[in-house]
DNA sequence: GTCAAGTTTGACGATATTGTCAAGAATAAA
DNA sequence: TTTATTCTTGACAATATCGTCAAACTTGAC
């Protein structure tokens, strides 16, 4: 191919990905991804077209990745110490850096740039995808009688995970969700 | 007093409410509140000096009744009876208008716009004031022995309305939302 | 080396939004 | 009715975006 491309796409989108974490996707310019990756303006529409589009890969990056490791978190123990270990990866994962980032998929259904069907879309995935793996991690432990469908547990977990997102926005520390998440997970175990 | 205002500050700052409330502290914009106001963008810099200055006012009169109809519904019945009220009431105010108008709370917490310590200080404000409600009204139960502190236990409540928030924001009907509230009080009671 | 194709660059016009201000209008008090 | 005070109005400058484009540049293929 001639004309070759002037920088790492894999790089671009990482460095993308940090951007969209911390400022969320309306309120990340183009202007601050071309900073941030040192590609210009213009480079970046000719390359993938629009903000969204840039969003787009950086998340289906990010979504895979998370996906992976709440799959990883949920395979060991019982109901109970698989989803505490869940939780112990969400809130983590929302409470790191400094300021903490949040929660990049919460920002991104409540972002007001949502009239996008594609963002949207990939939201719901990402939240049915992990639905999908609780319900499996919960059913798959032998010797847990479900008192309650493990489809509709697992809804309810997930809700759970996102409201645990608000109110790290609304300033509770990594320490206050622990404890959130855990008296949770004590509620439910036992009684499911 | 010389000079009057000549419009009706109430019926600007109701106004102001349903504008933040469909479009976010962000993405309204000044022009937005003067046109739906009927008021000049400068009489509402003169009369209120800002923007945020009007989301403020606009959203103590929201909280002050919000706090007002979950304090309301959380009088009767058992203690799952009184969560399964708070959460009709919650799902209802979110779910209503088409497109359903979301959670203004919600919106505010993960607004990108909110480095303002006011705003912040108001959603967990009434957050905590929500999370005092929910425990004083688990707690007052007479025969309902509460293995989980009630507090903490409140503070999971709490953070399950605003996942359900989110939810509705990922494009989850009043009916998923009503069924995942029930599941949530289902698996919880019995085991408190 | 030459060349064709894709990439980069910097500038441009178009919008949208903010906050301010001077001049005119309206009002309640004297 | 006069007057002082406050409000309203429309325009202004300052930013910050976006998306586009022509010209220059780079690169791999021939």
């Amino acid at each position: 191919m001639v004309g070759a491309r002037q920088f790492d796409e894999q790089e671009v989108i990482a460095i993308a990905l940090e951007v969209f974490w911390r400022k969320g996707l309306h309120d990340a310019s183009m202007q601050d991804l071309a900073t941030a990756t040192g590609v210009q303006r213009g480079s970046l529409y000719n390359a993938y077209g629009d903000k969204e589009a840039i969003f787009l890969r950086a998340f289906d990056q990010y979504a895979g990745q998370f996906l992976e490791t709440a799959g990883n978190a949920l395979t060991q123990g019982d109901a109970a110490a698989r989803l505490q270990k869940l939780f112990d990866m969400i809130i983590v994962n929302m409470t790191s850096g400094s300021p903490p980032r949040g929660c990049l998929t919460t920002r991104a259904a409540l972002d007001g740039a949502v009239s996008s069907a594609a963002v949207r879309e990939r939201v719901q995935n990402l939240l049915s995808g992990l639905e999908h793996l609780v319900s499996k991690a919960i059913s798959s432990v032998a010797n847990t009688p479900t008192r309650i469908d493990a489809n509709r547990l697992a809804r309810v977990v997930v809700t759970f995970t996102r409201g645990l997102a608000v109110m790290e926005r609304a300033g509770y520390s990594r320490k206050h969700l622990k404890e959130a998440a855990a008296t949770f997970v004590d509620a439910l175990v036992g009684n499911v």
